[in-house]
RNA sequence: UCCUCAGUAGCUCAGCGGUAGAGCGAUCGACUGUUAAUCGAUUGGUCGCAGGUUCGAAUCCUGCUGGGGAGCCA
């Protein structure tokens, strides 16, 4: 017999079904005769009852060693359950013990744990409620994700882990070497020679897909990048990962309207398949979490964005009898209480803020005539602050030039950047959202550590 | 990187100058249906590490780690 997932029998198995089940111990409740063992397999957040009979051969050996942790597998018949809490049960015929967990040691205890102590266990921790819950949860939004752009036609490009490209400037760069450190050949300044490295030049785990993506976009039309995005920053915070997953659409023949609409439409999208994929997860959620988080869902599903410029923006905050420890002024970057302020209590929902200063964004966002400012937007989510940031690009070659060397880079090590312009350039727009940020937005999870399987963090990458 | 709080039993914490306590867990026992099972008993600690102050330090001071906030950003 075929094992069945635990998730399939639990919605639709029926009494007198035969069955076979895998999967892992979350708790036992011993009585006299017989014993109720909770099987989990991962599918679900919701285990799976066995009810073992004393009658069963070696019945004490098999509880013994059926403790919390302990991986098993089961035949038996379906049955109705006479208790509270479950439709259905097994009545086991046969247990086989797979390996044991020693009740002394095993560190998941049949109790609540700390989010704090359970990172101190990154192999195990997901065999949890809430990261297995976290987990499936950012299975589901990958996999939206994909859809939402798969129907539309965008192309999944694979944009280079590895780039030379330091001239991004979001932020710090890991740099990838395989030069001995023991023994770093340097030049005749005493600067270390990287013309003999791996590249024949330095090179760095890349911090955004980009520029790259805009390449693939001026051939393929719509296209986006969905991979794993690092930056050196010493950061330290809920919301900050030194590996984490972006992803960032880039369509051609588009201006900063479509790019917003697209925005909106694709966080709506993945909310709505979200809730209809794992329906008992973000109830859980709600429940044990944040009980916000499902009238969160279905306000960015059922309302429209709202929209405004920086100008506006700033005139709103000046207007508002908050004091802010940061100052609100024309030309300064919004902080994060600034942008917590509209989001959560201004507007109540998620915005979008449009037409920043042109001296506080990067150069490649679309100058508007104006000169002060350019096509740029954020999508401002309650709670998580900024969620997108994306922008019309600057698709004219003088003015993309005049703006990079207006910001002391080189145009010859963009190159390729320009050529882009030089040829066949267009109008087109993109932006870039942090899935972990998402995934914490979705789920209500308060730090960013736990809705990545693996976190990797400044001193931190045990697992 | 800055601010701030915290490191005491397997876990969550109390104790805040006179050499250790609770709840949960675990273990054993009881219970024909439990579901964070319940009830009874038992077990459990170089008080994070290294220095210093003191007659005496878990307790006060200094350096290293974790949480929260900020900056940077996604």
């Amino acid at each position: 017999m075929t094992t069945q997932r635990i998730a399939t029998l639990l919605k639709t198995g029926q009494p007198d079904e035969s069955v076979k089940i895998q999967g892992w111990v979350r708790t036992k409740r011993e009585l006299k005769g017989f014993s109720f063992v909770e099987v989990n397999d991962g599918s679900s957040l919701a285990s799976l009852q066995v009810v073992i009979n004393q009658d069963l051969p070696d019945y004490a050996e098999v509880i013994r060693r059926l403790n919390t942790g302990a991986s098993l597998e089961v035949s038996g018949v379906l049955v109705p359950s006479p208790g509270k809490g479950q439709r259905i049960e097994v009545k086991a015929e046969r247990v086989t013990v797979h390996g044991e967990a020693d009740p002394e040691t095993y560190p998941l205890q049949k109790k609540r744990h700390s989010f704090e102590f359970l990172r101190t266990m990154g192999h195990l921790r997901s065999r949890t409620n809430t990261i297995g819950a976290v987990l499936r949860v950012r299975n589901a939004c990958a996999s939206a994700i994909h859809e939402f752009f798969q129907e539309r036609g965008f192309l999944w490009i694979h944009t280079p882990i590895i780039t030379a490209n330091d001239c991004e400037g979001a932020g710090e760069l890991f740099t990838v070497t395989n030069l001995n450190l023991q023994k770093v050949p340097l030049t005749q300044d005493q600067k270390v020679d990287f013309s003999q490295d791996f590249f024949g030049r330095q090179a760095y785990l890349t911090v955004s897909g980009q520029l790259q993506v805009e390449a693939m976009a001026l051939a393929f039309s719509n296209v986006y990048t969905f991979g794993p995005t690092f930056r050196a920053e010493n950061s330290n915070t809920s919301r900050h990962l030194a590996e984490f997953w972006m992803v960032e659409p880039e369509i051609a023949f588009c201006n900063l309207e479509g790019n917003m609409n697209l925005a909106e439409d694709f966080l709506k999208y993945i909310f709505k398949s979200v809730l209809e994929a794992c329906p008992e997860d973000m109830e859980f959620f709600n429940q044990r979490i944040d009980d916000s988080v499902l009238a969160t869902a279905d306000n960015i599903i059922n309302n429209e964005f709202e929209r405004i410029t920086y100008t506006e923006a700033i005139a709103l905050l000046e207007k508002s009898d908050r004091t802010f420890e940061y100052p609100v002024s024309w030309g300064l970057d919004l902080q994060s209480e600034h942008e917590r302020y509209l989001a959560e209590e201004l507007f109540k929902k998620p915005l979008i803020v449009t037409d920043y200063p042109t001296q506080i964004k990067a150069f490649y966002m679309r100058l508007n005539d104006d000169e002060k400012t350019v096509r740029a937007m954020d999508v401002l989510a309650p709670k998580i602050g900024e969620i997108i940031g994306g922008s019309q690009r600057e698709e004219r070659f003088n003015v993309l030039e005049r703006r990079i060397r207006a910001q002391g880079m080189n145009p010859e090590d963009l190159w390729w950047y320009l050529d882009l312009r030089r040829y066949g350039t267009v109008p087109h727009a993109g932006f870039g959202l942090g899935f972990e940020r998402v995934v914490q937005f979705m789920t209500g999870m308060g730090n960013i550590r736990d809705v990545i399987p693996f976190p990797r963090t400044p001193l931190s990458a045990e697992f």
